[in-house]
DNA sequence: GTGGCTGCAAAGCTTTTGCATGTTC
DNA sequence: GAACATGCAAAAGCTTTGCAGCCAC
């Protein structure tokens, strides 16, 4: 479920935010900040682009992928853990964490906050500099957990 | 630091596990198996095909990735959660976490238990069954915190 | 002997890179 | 106008697939 007040949020900041990095206001950089904002389904830069030329028909995949890659530098994006080769994004850069259908590969927000465990968990990785901790839940989503219909 | 006693506890039991689950004990099955039970640096498939090569030098990488797949489904395998593009296993599959460094890709155990919190979560999360919990925590190791040396 | 496994090569998918052109500031 | 971003295409990186021959059981 997305949080649409706080999305508005970070919309309306963006522009000064990214020249605040030293990066222009593209088109493109709007269009895609403003689709990975309003979804909760943490998308791949291949989906990120199919929504994106519904508005911007003449987008490019790899231009899609250097914008990722740049807000995701700026931290403006989260790149979420999982086990399979595709990348997937999300721009609530709060801290939460996600399911992992290890099946068909869906991702799901968890909204637990971990703050005992985690400080305990921080003291115990010395030489290491904690700036995201992510809880991944690898298991099987309802919709794969579902018997296979039968077929005639 | 890799527990010997329980990993070779599991190399013995491997044959027996292999036939149990109708899989063939191959030379190269045992060999990836042993490898990655010697390891706690969650290689990547390329990287246990390096190694492999040193004692079985005919076996080739599609193999190895062919293995590592049948070893993952069958459970005698982890597959670590990253935000990279290449996947990397763990032989072992009791509960257990990970650091996982942003700059250079270095994964490192975590041996933290988090049973309390954990039952929380389990419990927040209808609709999909749990399997694996694992927390990522994403930052910068020792090595890449490290100020870059001054060349002249 | 049979079914499954290996080795090899080709193909597939995801991501990065280089460069000319276009856009923001 | 300068610096940066885009679009395009080529290439690189990782993984899967298909198939003939081989091996464990």
């Amino acid at each position: 479920m997305i949080d649409m007040v706080s999305a508005r949020k970070k919309m309306e900041l963006f522009p000064s935010a990214c020249r605040g990095a030293g990066l222009k206001v593209t088109p493109q950089r709007v269009a895609v900040y403003g689709m990975l904002l309003k979804t909760d389904s943490h998308p791949s830069a291949e989906e990120v682009y199919h929504v994106i030329r519904a508005a911007i028909p003449s987008i490019s995949l790899g231009t899609v992928y250097k914008i990722l890659d740049t807000l995701h530098n700026q931290g403006f994006l989260r790149r979420v853990a999982t086990s399979r080769q595709t990348a997937r994004y999300d721009a609530r850069v709060e801290p939460h964490h996600h399911t992992l259908c290890e099946q068909c590969g869906k991702i799901q927000d968890v909204d637990v906050a971990l703050e005992p465990e985690l400080v305990h968990l921080e003291k115990s990785t010395e030489d290491f500099r904690v700036k995201i901790p992510e809880v991944v839940f690898h298991g099987t989503c309802g919709d794969c957990a579902q018997p296979a219909p039968v077929v005639h």
